[in-house]
DNA sequence: ATTAGATGTTAACTTGAAGCAACATTAAGG
DNA sequence: CCTTAATGTTGCTTCAAGTTAACATCTAAT
């Protein structure tokens, strides 16, 4: 990370909540399933600290510790709902204001659900 | 990243689906509101090349620029469902099976009144 | 009390993530 | 067609994420 004011090192105060929120969620999910970190850790395949990280809400560490951890405790469920296009209203809102017309599709605007 | 095989390098399946599930989401989400890779890097801080990654789903990438992105395109509420205790039906199950009726917790004897 | 396990902390080391620049490719528009 | 913008791709450099190991601290049992 070369720049020296990254989002990682200065994440604004909503992103930070969010991810204190997230690895606390995480904690109480392995916690409620009796495992140690080392034991989950070695479920997701990382070492212990990543996952100490992961509960902590490390900006920093990569989205697969934490979305490993998520699998391993049985809830990556949760993520698919994260930013789902058929629920992200005010995205739809933009789309049907800016095109009434039925000309061309802009690109490739995956409207999967 | 030492460690040969690391869940970022070679995540299970349904890890790397979700993953690129959740960038496509967000690529999604930034063209509905007409912002360019760049746009969006800029919002959150980061290179373009991190959001291109960010929508490709690559799981070696920091989480905050995961979390990030949702910030700057207003999903980032979508993130607290994600692992919530009051919705893990199955670690609340683990705990009430395993929790003593109402017998007096051992812990700390709170005769402190 | 004493043991044992879990977690926090630190340090040194290795590798790849992220930055940047330049170029290629693609797509939209005039 | 041509131009322009957006995105993908490549190579290089830098520095921090993740690893291991050892020690500290805390807690829950015996």
């Amino acid at each position: 990370m070369p720049n020296p004011t990254t989002i990682a090192m200065m994440p604004p105060a909503a992103v930070e909540a969010a991810l204190e929120r997230l690895g606390r969620n995480i904690r109480t999910a392995r916690l409620r399933r009796l495992l140690t970190q080392a034991q989950l850790a070695e479920r997701v395949g990382v070492s212990r600290f990543v996952v100490a990280g992961v509960e902590q809400g490390k900006p920093s560490t990569g989205i697969a510790a934490y979305v490993g951890a998520l699998w391993a405790l049985g809830l990556l469920e949760d993520l698919l709902a994260v930013a789902d296009p058929s629920e992200d209203a005010q995205g739809m809102a933009l789309e049907r204001a800016r095109a009434p017309k039925r000309a061309r599709r802009a690109q490739t605007l995956d409207d999967d659900f």
